[in-house]
RNA sequence: GCCGAAAUGGCGGAAUAGGCAGACGCAAGGGACUUAAAAUCCCUCGGUAGCAAUAUCGUGCCGGUUCAAGUCCGGCUUUCGGCACCA
């Protein structure tokens, strides 16, 4: 028999698979229940690493074996194609991003195809392909029209050097992303989606998915809702005449009689309103603008050093006692959570125990505890549930009733409500680049803010070879007159349009829909077709920009959802994050990784399959698995003793001798299949071929079952052995139904116990009776037990037994 | 600081609902085949004591529940991940 030529039968599957489009799913099957496999988009940026080997090949197992099983499969990818490193390799290299996403997007579909992965190819777009954004523009145009998106003032990072807006992420440790310098912050334009009404629902989203309980927090967190009561305190000048009121938001109103005094951010607008009170306004002003000046990174690395400003000449009134106290403004404070404004308890919250200290305000202690250093905070007091101390009637009181009796009270004088605040804010929805969706917007002097005409979408993006941004920061569009100057669509005058594009994050919130209908220039997508694939059953993906990303996108599918675009409010059933593969110090393996490993690399001296095998073999699914070559020789031995196998084999059904093992295979592979645990699926195999061998045969029924259950693994070996052994293609088999009645011996074995300490085995036939065992344990005399004595027998049929003496 | 996940041989890692800890693989050691090597095949492989049968200890640490704990409970330690001046 000829040698397994692994390079020869990969290239053979491989073009077989994608001449004759194996994996294509069909809309409105007649017979087959649908099954939709989700794995996230490739970032077109050139070559796979050995990450995506980790993330795909699961994807690529689950749709193997779900067509196996009966299901008609949508198993679809695509390309993230626009944002940073197509716009970064424009600007570097000279290369126009069009390009750079044709080449990229080409060489990783290619790289796909080796790696053995059976997507449906004839469904695959890019983010930047002008077919897909017209419909990203669209979903910006109906949350526009249904008073979702809304432009306002916004403080953004901003880089000098790069002349560019950064996001959070591209300007971590308040450096640039691109160039290292020091990012500022500076005051824009910014489009904002209303995400923050969807909170609630989204953390129902969170609810429904079935995610790892670390991502579902992780999401929680970012959601950041809180229960609390807004209160309302007249302020008022020197003399004690009443000019305004303000609303503060807390979490523990039970500290209310300890107020002594209040805090509102620098950006607060009631400092404009009160500037005729305020004293040394001009002393405010200068406060406002040192912090304006700090950026993010500043606030956070010197959140210890409290800094702020009072503001002379006015006062709050605490509701609870009429006590006059002072009012601040502090950086501590940020304008854009609760109201903007907080009342401080020095004794029972740190940053006002430290602002205290900072300012010598007196503290007034409420709770129970020791304050002499640090607060009593929250979590110390509630868990013991201390006394309230200096607060009227409540005094005496366990601190958890007086918090409802004292929420209570201010509902009921109309000084408070109940409220509920999520950390979450809107989404800020555009950058000034160039490589994006250009916003469907018009500024029309007279008309205002006016939306395109759906008919006109696409709006295309304008090619130009100068992709950086004006002096002032302003998106390299906004150069290019021809697309600046334009007429209204309400007015006809002349008008200009939007010239920021949209955030990388807006092509990925929506394209598991248009995989659905991917060339239909009517809608998105078909709403029969929506309805027949419906949600996403299965979504596998790293777990890098997950929070962010799942978020995005429920509150765009909520979205489509209430317009009655899509139907359902849940676009994921399940979500499973993938590990990361590390290199040889620890560090993420990805295409910048110096220590990387291209898994080409791997796959040409090993072989697709093994490689697939072998980087599963190493930890589980969502672990993460430090590369390594060691251990692929078993797994490469394994594959060689899978082709001997054709040596070996004989006519036949499923033997006696082979039944047990083959049954409790197939039992064990379906249950990791449907869990992703790939590395014990491995070992199944593994186990059952250790016992062929001993026998040194198999039949053609046991091989034919053992080749259907490996295929989704290792597809192109068996693919080859199934078309020289049975003459034709293993895609046209189905997945073997196991007997479970056959996964377990009659004859089995069971520990025996003398005082829950193991003293041997032995054989017995399953279900035997308690009397039958102790029977025979009795007559095998192997045991030494004290048979007089034994108080107590547990015994756990078919699983252990336990003599108590 | 808060929240979440985890800690098992020389190594990667198994152990479905409390029931034989260490599956499967790697590395290591021994043997067969070979002129030799590679490849392949067979055996051994958590610690300690013993020629051995066997005994005894052993899943990060300290306690507890149970006939029985890697698994459950209470209290720590360390590592990784998320959030973080969020009132």
């Amino acid at each position: 028999m000829a040698i397994y030529d692994f390079k020869q039968i990969e290239q053979k599957w491989q073009d077989r698979w994608d001449k004759e489009e194996k994996f294509k799913a069909i809309d409105f099957h007649p017979t087959k229940p649908k099954y939709y496999v989700l794995y996230e988009f490739f970032n077109v940026s050139g070559n796979l690493h050995m990450g995506h080997l980790k993330g795909t090949v699961p994807s690529d197992v689950i749709a193997r074996y779900k067509r196996f099983k009966g299901y008609n499969v949508l198993f679809p990818i695509g390309g993230d194609s626009f944002g940073l490193p197509a716009e970064n390799a424009a600007i570097k290299k000279g290369i126009n991003p069009r390009k750079f996403v044709a080449d990229g997007m080409k060489n990783v579909v290619a790289q796909s195809k080796r790696i053995g992965l059976s997507f449906d190819w004839s469904r695959t777009f890019c983010t930047s392909d002008v077919e897909y954004y017209k419909w990203t523009q669209w979903i910006f145009l109906q949350l526009f029209k249904h008073n979702k998106a809304y432009k306002e003032k916004g403080v953004v990072n901003f880089c000098e050097h790069c002349q560019t807006v950064l996001s959070n992420e591209d300007s971590q440790g308040g450096k640039c992303d691109r160039c290292g310098n020091e990012v500022i912050q500076v005051n824009r334009d910014v489009w904002f989606l209303k995400m923050k009404e969807y909170s609630e629902k989204l953390l129902k989203n969170v609810d429904y998915i079935n995610m790892a309980e670390s991502l579902k927090e992780s999401q929680r967190n970012w959601i950041g809702k809180s229960e609390g009561v807004e209160l309302k305190l007249d302020l008022v000048d020197e003399n004690g005449n009443k000019i305004s009121n303000l609303k503060i938001y807390t979490t523990c109103i039970e500290t209310a009689y300890g107020i002594t005094f209040v805090v509102l951010a620098p950006e607060n607008k009631l400092v404009d309103e009160l500037k005729q009170n305020i004293k040394n306004f001009d002393s405010v002003l200068e406060y406002r603008q040192k912090t304006a000046l700090k950026t993010e990174f500043d606030r956070i690395s010197q959140a210890k050093d409290k800094t702020g400003c009072k503001l002379e000449g006015i006062y709050a009134i605490n509701p609870l006692t009429n006590a006059k106290v002072p009012v601040y403004l502090a950086d501590f404070v940020l304008n854009n959570y609760g109201t903007g404004a907080v009342m401080a308890v020095p004794c029972h919250d740190q940053r006002d125990y430290e602002f205290a200290k900072e300012f010598n305000i007196p503290m007034i202690q409420v709770i129970e505890g020791d304050c002499s250093q640090n607060a009593v905070e929250k979590y110390e007091y509630i868990t013991k549930n201390s006394k309230m101390l200096n607060s009227a009637e409540f005094s005496g009181m366990p601190v958890r009733e007086a918090k409802q009796k004292m929420t209570e009270m201010v509902e009921k004088l109309g000084i408070g409500e109940r409220k509920v605040n999520y950390k979450m804010q809107d989404w800020s929805f555009n950058r000034q680049r160039y490589w994006g969706e250009p916003f469907p917007i018009v500024f029309c002097d007279h008309c205002g803010v006016v939306p395109l005409d759906e008919k006109d979408l696409p709006l295309v993006l304008p090619e130009t070879d100068d992709y950086l941004p004006n002096a002032k920061g302003d998106s390299p569009l906004s150069k290019i007159d021809s697309f600046v100057h334009c007429k209204c669509p309400k007015c006809g005058q002349d008008a200009r349009r939007e010239t920021d594009t949209m955030p990388n994050w807006a092509g990925s919130s929506w394209y598991w829909l248009r995989y659905i209908d991917p060339h239909n220039d009517k809608a998105l997508a078909d709403p029969e077709k929506l309805k027949y694939w419906g949600e996403v059953d299965v979504y596998l993906g790293g777990t890098e920009h997950i929070t962010r990303h799942v978020l995005y996108a429920f509150f765009w599918q909520n979205f489509l959802y209430e317009i009655g675009v899509v139907p359902t409010p849940n676009p994921f059933k399940r979500k499973l994050g993938s590990g990361l593969i590390l290199d040889s110090e620890g560090k993420k393996m990805s295409k910048s990784s110096v220590n990387g490993v291209s898994p080409l690399e791997v796959i040409d001296k090993y072989g697709a399959d093994a490689t697939r095998l072998h980087v599963h073999f190493l930890a589980g699914y969502e672990d993460n698995s430090m590369w390594t070559y060691n251990g692929i020789d078993g797994i490469v031995n394994f594959l060689d003793r899978v082709w001997k196998l054709q040596e070996i084999v004989k006519d036949g059904g499923v033997s006696k001798e082979h039944e047990i093992e083959l049954n409790s295979l197939l039992k064990k592979v379906e249950d990791d299949y449907e869990n992703a645990k790939l590395n014990t699926a491995i070992s199944a195999f593994m186990i059952f071929i250790k016992k062929i061998r001993e026998d040194g045969w198999l039949t053609k029924e046991e091989l034919k079952q053992f080749l259907i259950a490996l295929n989704p693994l290792a597809p192109h070996i068996t693919s080859e052995i199934f078309e020289r052994v049975f003459g034709h293609d293993i895609l046209e088999e189905s997945f073997p139904e196991y007997d479970k009645n056959k996964t377990e011996r009659d004859e089995i074995e069971i520990p025996v116990q003398v005082c829950g300490k193991l003293k041997g085995k032995i054989a017995i036939s399953k279900n035997l009776s308690q009397e039958e065992v102790l029977k025979l344990i009795r007559e095998s005399g192997k045991f030494a037990v004290d048979f007089e004595n034994v108080k107590k027998v547990i015994y756990v049929p078919n699983k252990i037994i336990n003599l108590i003496v």
